[in-house]
RNA sequence: GCCCGGAUGGUGGAAUUGGUAGACACGCAGGACUUAAAAUCCUGUGGGCAGUAAUGCCUGUAUGGGUUCAAGUCCCAUUCCGGGCACCA
C-alpha cells in the first residue's frame, strides 16, 4: 500500500480540529498535571522557518506522551505580535499594523496546524488583542502601585508604605514625591540610547558592544528623554537566589548570575582636603586601602565640578564635555588608551591620612557603585594602566603567592599589577591603629571591613550590575501606558475598570525625530479631564515588546476571563510551567524580566509560585549548508551543483567548498517548512527535526536526512498495513517481544530526558527486526503504533484506526514495559588481555567469578595470549567485561 | 581579556556516565528486480597490513602527557571552533 501522507495528514488534522481532541478540560480532579510551554513566536511576514518546528515538535512529543501517561496537559500557543516590522510596514504603506499582524498570525497558525501540533487552540492568545493587553496594562498598574520593602525583601502595595513624619508635614507634593521615588515603576529623565535610523529608544541590552542597534545595525546615540523605568535591581538578590532551585541548563543559569553581577565589598568615605563633603567609593578590595595612591571620579558624578579647583576648571570642563560626546564603544576597553585629568583636589586616605590626588576619568562609570573609586594600581590592572600613563606611584602592599623570583620582584617593585592572593606588607599605621600585615586576602578583607565599620569610615556593601529597566518606547505598535500626566504635575494611572486603553487610529505612524512617539499626534485621544475639570494628557510612549511576553504563560491558564487576569484556582492548579522550551537567545532578558514580574505578582499574592518556569530547555539553532570559493566569497546555494561528493559553481565550473552557515536569503539556503511538508509530509518533518541530533545543539539541515526518516515512515506504513505481516494469534516471537519492550523502555526514558534522536533510532531498530522477521502479532503492532504516535501522530492515528480501533490514539494508555521480557540469562562477555579485546564468550549470568575465570582461561582462544606473559589478575565485571592482566 | 560549551568515519550523530568505539541514519560501492531509469529490497562500508577465503593482526575519538586492570569518558597542559560578557572597581 502506498504511503499517502498527504491525505492521511489532512484527514487527521481535520479530525483533531472537528473533535477538539486537544482541548484541555478545566477539570482539576486529576492530580497529575503538566504545563508544557513553547516560547511563543513573533509572527513575521516571512512565515515559519524550520527553526520553529524544532522546539514545537519537542514539546508536542512530550505533551502527547504525557497525555498517554494519564496527565492533564496544558499545551497552548499564541502570538507575540507587537513589534517593529508591522509598524515599519505601516510607515511605508499606510496599512494599519493590526492588519499586517492578523495576516501574519493567520499564516503562522495555518503552518503550525499543518505540522499536527497538539495545541489547545481555544486558548490561543495575541499580545496585541485589547482583551489581552488590558491585563498587561493592569500589571503595569500593579508595578506602579508597589514598593519594595528591603527589610522583608518583598514587594508591597504603596498604600502600606510608611511615610516619614517630616515628609507628611511638608505637604502633599512632598508625600507624592516620596511615594513616587519608591514605586517599582517610575517616570524620570534618563540618558537613553537612541537609534536615529529606527527613531526608537533602545535598552542597554539592545545595543551591541560596537555601539550599533541590535535590530538594524546602525550606530546609536545618547539622548536625554523622559522615560518609564522599572526598579528591577531591587529584586536582584531574590532573582539571584531563585536561580539555584531551577532545573535549567547550567550555562543559562550562569549567564543570569553574571548579568545580575553581584559583588561584595565595602563603601568607604574619603574626606576631601579643603571641602566639607567627602567622596564615597565602592570597592571589592578594602584590604588594599594602603595601596590607594589616587582616586577617580566619573565625569558625570554630581561632585565632579564641585571638587575641581579653579586652576583645573578649564581642563576638567573640557574633559567632561569630551566624555559626554564619546560613544560607549570609545569608553570601553576596546579603546586602548585610558584618559583622565587631575581635578586639583586631594582626598585623605582614611587608613594612613595621606593625601592622594583625585582624578576624573571615564573608565569609571557613573551607573555602577558610587561612580567613584579608590585606585590601587599595584593590585588592579585598570588602575595600573592608568597610573603608568600618568606617572602615579604604584605601591605594592601584597607579597604575591608565586615562586617565580623574576615576577615577584617586578610586582613588589610596582612594575606589574598583582590581583591574586598573598601576604600583606606595608599595611599598618600606628596613628590610625590598623594593621593587616602578614594576613592573606580573605582575612585582610574581613579585618579591614571590620575596622572601617568600627571607625565609622565605611561599611560592607553589596553591589549589582543589574540596572533599572528602561520600559518605554517611542512607537505606535505597543501597549499604551494606562497613565495620565496632569497639568499640575501629578502622574496617575488609570482606574482598572477603564482598561483596556486602546490605541488610537492614526493617519501617520512616523515617529518624530526628536524622540517623540507617533502617539503625540493622536489629537483627541491625548486629552483627558477629570471630574474637577483638571486637564491631563495621556502618556505617548508605549511599552516594549518584552511586556506582553513577560506574563503570557499566565494568561494561557484562563485566556477568556474578562473579570480577572485569571481565576486563582486555575492558576494554583496549573502553575508552575513544568517545561519551557525555546531558543537560547532569550537566556537572559526575557527570562529575567519574566521572573521579575512573576516575583512581584507573587509578593502581591496574585500568583502562587515564586518562580514561573520549573524546567527550561534551549533548542539549538538549525543552520544550513552554504558554499564559498577559494577566496572565501559566499556563493548562493542555487549556483552550486553536486557531482561525486564535490561541489561546483554552475556557471564557472570551479570547485567550491561546502560550509555551514546560518540560513539567509542572500545565500539562498533558507528551508521553508511548507516545502518540506509538501514533499515529505509533516510527520517526516517532525521526525527529521528530532532525528538530526540532540535538541540542544546547533546542527545543519540536510535534505538527505529528511529522506532517511521519510523512508522509515514509509517502511512502517508498508509493514503494518500488509495483512500478511500481522498475525491475529497471541503468540509472539520471543526476540520480537524482547526488542519491543526494550524499545518501549528506551523511547520512554528518552522522551523524559528530551533525547528524541535516540528514541527514533530505537524505533528504527525495532522496525528493522520486525521487517527481518516478517511477522508480528496485532498486539505488538498496536504497541508500536502507540509509541510512534507522539513523534509521527498522523501515521500513528492512521495505523491505530486501521487496526480496527475506534477512538483517537491520542489518549490511549502508554504501553507498560514488561520487565519479564527483558530478563537475560546469558551474556556475551568481551574478553580482553591487558585491555585489548581478543574474543567473546557467551556465559550464563548466574555463573560466579571463579567459574568465569576458569572457563575463560581454559578457552582454546585464550592460550595464544596467555603465553605472552604471566597471569597476575583477572577483572570480571558482571554483565560488562572480562579483563585478563598479564605481566612480562 | 574573562565565563560557559564543544571537537568521535566521507556526513548528521550513538556509546548503559570508567567497561565491546562508530548504534541509527545519510552517502558511497556491489548485487537483485526492470527493456531502461526511478523507486524498492539485499550485502558491504573508520584507516592500514596479510590472506583465494572464513579470518587474523596493527592502528584509531583535536594534540601532548598522566591516573587506572581498563579512558571518547577522569586529571594536567596545548590548539582550534561556537555562545555569552566586556573598564562593573
Amino acid at each position: 500500500m502506498y504511503y499517502n501522507f498527504h491525505d492521511i495528514e489532512k484527514k487527521w488534522q481535520k479530525y483533531w480540529e472537528d473533535n477538539k481532541t486537544f482541548k484541555t478540560p478545566d477539570d482539576f480532579s486529576n492530580p497529575k498535571k503538566c504545563y508544557i510551554l513553547d516560547m511563543f513566536p513573533y509572527p513575521s511576514g516571512a512565515g515559519l522557518h524550520v527553526g520553529h518546528p524544532e522546539g514545537y515538535t519537542a514539546t508536542d512529543i512530550i505533551s502527547r506522551y504525557k497525555r498517554m501517561k494519564g496527565f492533564n496537559v496544558l499545551h497552548p500557543m499564541g502570538w507575540d505580535a507587537f513589534g517593529l516590522p508591522a509598524e515599519q510596514y505601516a510607515i511605508q504603506t499606510g496599512t494599519h499594523p493590526a492588519i499586517t499582524t492578523k495576516e501574519n498570525c493567520d499564516t503562522f497558525r495555518r503552518q503550525i496546524k499543518e505540522l499536527g501540533l497538539s495545541y489547545d487552540w481555544d486558548r490561543e492568545i495575541n499580545t496585541t488583542d485589547p482583551k489581552y493587553f488590558k491585563w498587561t496594562q493592569w500589571i503595569f498598574i500593579q508595578l506602579f502601585n508597589t514598593w519594595f520593602d528591603e527589610d522583608l525583601q518583598k514587594g508591597r502595595p504603596v498604600s502600606e508604605l510608611p511615610v516619614p513624619e517630616d515628609i507628611i508635614k511638608s505637604g502633599e507634593a512632598a508625600v507624592r514625591e516620596y511615594v513616587d521615588s519608591r514605586r517599582l515603576a517610575y517616570y524620570d529623565n534618563a540618558m537613553v540610547w537612541w537609534c536615529p535610523d529606527c527613531r526608537i529608544v533602545c535598552s542597554n541590552e539592545e545595543v551591541l558592544f560596537d555601539g550599533s542597534h541590535e535590530k538594524c545595525g546602525n550606530p546609536v546615540e545618547k539622548k536625554n528623554l523622559k522615560q518609564w523605568m522599572l526598579r528591577i535591581p531591587l529584586y536582584a538578590e531574590r532573582l539571584l537566589k531563585g536561580i539555584d532551585g531551577l532545573d535549567w541548563p547550567e550555562g543559562i543559569k550562569e549567564m543570569q548570575r553574571n548579568w545580575i553581577g553581584r559583588s561584595t565589598g565595602a563603601e568607604v568615605d574619603f574626606r576631601l582636603d579643603g571641602l566639607e563633603e567627602s567622596l564615597r567609593v565602592f570597592t571589592t578590595r578594602p584590604d588594599t586601602l594602603f595601596g590607594a595612591t589616587y582616586m577617580v571620579i566619573a565625569p558625570e558624578h554630581p561632585l565632579t565640578r564641585k571638587i575641581t579647583t579653579k586652576s583645573h576648571r578649564e581642563s576638567v570642563d573640557n574633559y567632561i564635555k569630551a566624555a559626554s560626546l564619546k560613544s560607549d564603544l570609545d569608553r570601553t576597553d576596546l579603546a586602548k588608551e585610558k584618559t583622565g585629568v587631575f581635578t586639583g583636589r586631594y582626598a585623605i586616605n582614611p587608613v594612613n591620612r595621606e593625601k592622594i590626588p583625585v582624578w576624573v576619568a571615564d573608565y569609571v562609570l557613573t551607573g555602577y557603585g558610587t561612580g567613584a573609586i579608590m585606585a590601587v594600581p599595584a593590585h588592579d590592572n585598570r588602575d595600573f594602566e592608568f597610573a603608568e600613563k600618568f606617572n602615579i606611584p604604584v605601591i605594592c602592599i601584597l607579597d604575591p603567592d608565586i615562586t617565580d623570583p623574576e615576577q615577584k620582584k617586578k610586582i613588589t617593585e610596582g612594575r606589574e599589577a598583582w590581583t591574586g592572593d598573598g601576604r600583606y606588607i606595608n599595611s599598618a599605621d600606628t596613628n590610625t591603629g590598623i594593621d593587616i600585615n602578614g594576613l592573606n586576602m580573605e582575612a585582610g578583607i574581613a579585618r579591614m571591613t571590620q575596622w572601617l565599620e568600627s571607625e565609622n569610615l565605611g561599611s560592607a556593601k553589596v553591589n549589582y550590575k543589574l540596572r533599572d529597566w528602561l520600559f518605554s518606547r517611542q512607537r505606535y505598535w505597543g501597549e499604551p501606558f494606562p497613565v495620565i500626566h496632569w497639568e499640575d504635575g501629578e502622574i496617575s494611572v488609570m482606574d482598572e475598570k477603564d482598561l483596556p486603553l486602546e490605541l488610537p487610529e492614526l493617519e501617520k505612524y512616523l515617529p518624530g525625530d526628536s524622540g517623540e512617539s507617533p502617539l503625540a499626534n493622536a489629537g483627541g485621544w491625548l486629552e483627558v479631564r477629570d471630574k474637577n475639570g483638571r486637564k491631563g494628557r495621556r502618556e505617548t510612549n508605549t511599552m516594549p515588546q518584552w511586556a506582553g511576553s513577560c506574563w503570557y504563560y499566565l494568561r494561557f491558564i484562563d485566556p477568556h476571563n474578562d473579570r480577572q487576569i485569571f481565576d486563582p484556582e486555575k492558576e494554583k492548579y496549573w502553575m508552575p510551567v513544568d517545561i519551557y522550551i525555546g531558543g537560547a537567545e532569550h537566556a537572559v532578558l526575557h527570562l529575567l524580566y519574566s521572573r521579575f514580574w512573576h516575583k512581584v505578582l507573587y509578593d502581591l499574592g496574585i500568583v502562587s509560585t515564586d518562580e514561573p518556569y520549573r524546567k527550561l530547555f534551549n533548542q539549538g539553532m538549525i543552520l544550513a549548508y552554504a558554499y564559498e570559493n577559494e577566496t572565501g566569497a559566499r556563493i548562493a546555494a542555487d549556483m552550486v551543483t553536486e557531482r561525486g561528493g564535490k561541489f561546483y559553481h554552475t556557471e564557472t565550473g570551479t570547485e567550491v567548498k561546502q560550509i555551514i552557515a546560518k540560513m539567509s536569503k542572500s545565500l539562498k539556503n533558507v528551508v521553508n517548512p511548507d516545502d518540506v511538508v509538501l514533499k515529505y509530509g509533516a510527520d517526516s518533518l517532525r521526525l527529521y527535526e528530532m532525528f538530526m541530533g540532540p535538541l540542544e545543539v546547533t546542527k545543519p539541515w540536510d535534505e538527505k536526512g529528511v529522506k532517511g526518516v521519510f523512508n522509515f515512515l514509509t517502511r512502517v506504513f508498508r509493514f503494518f498495513t500488509e495483512n500478511a505481516n500481522i498475525s491475529t494469534g497471541s503468540d509472539e516471537d520471543p526476540e520480537i517481544l524482547k526488542k519491543l519492550h526494550q524499545t518501549i523502555k528506551k523511547v520512554e526514558t528518552d522522551i523524559e530526558n528530551l533525547r528524541f534522536n535516540t528514541a527514533i533510532s530505537a524505533m528504527m531498530i525495532f522496525l528493522n527486526l520486525a521487517t527481518k522477521k516478517g511477522k508480528v502479532n496485532s498486539e505488538t503492532a498496536g504497541i508500536f503504533a502507540r509509541i510512534l504516535s507522539p513523534f509521527a501522530p498522523h501515521l500513528g492515528e492512521e495505523l491505530w484506526s486501521m487496526f480496527g480501533n475506534g477512538e483517537s490514539i491520542a489518549y490511549q494508555p502508554w504501553p507498560e514495559v514488561n520487565e519479564e521480557y527483558l530478563r537475560e540469562e546469558v551474556y556475551e562477555y568481551p574478553v580482553s588481555f591487558n585491555g585489548k579485546l581478543r574474543f567473546r564468550i557467551e556465559l550464563p549470568l548466574s555463573m560466579d567469578k571463579e567459574e568465569i575465570i576458569e572457563k575463560v582461561v581454559s578457552d582454546e582462544r585464550a592460550k595464544k595470549w596467555l603465553e605472552t606473559g604471566t597471569l597476575t589478575n583477572v577483572v570480571v565485571v558482571p554483565k560488562r567485561i572480562i579483563n585478563i592482566v598479564l605481566k612480562n
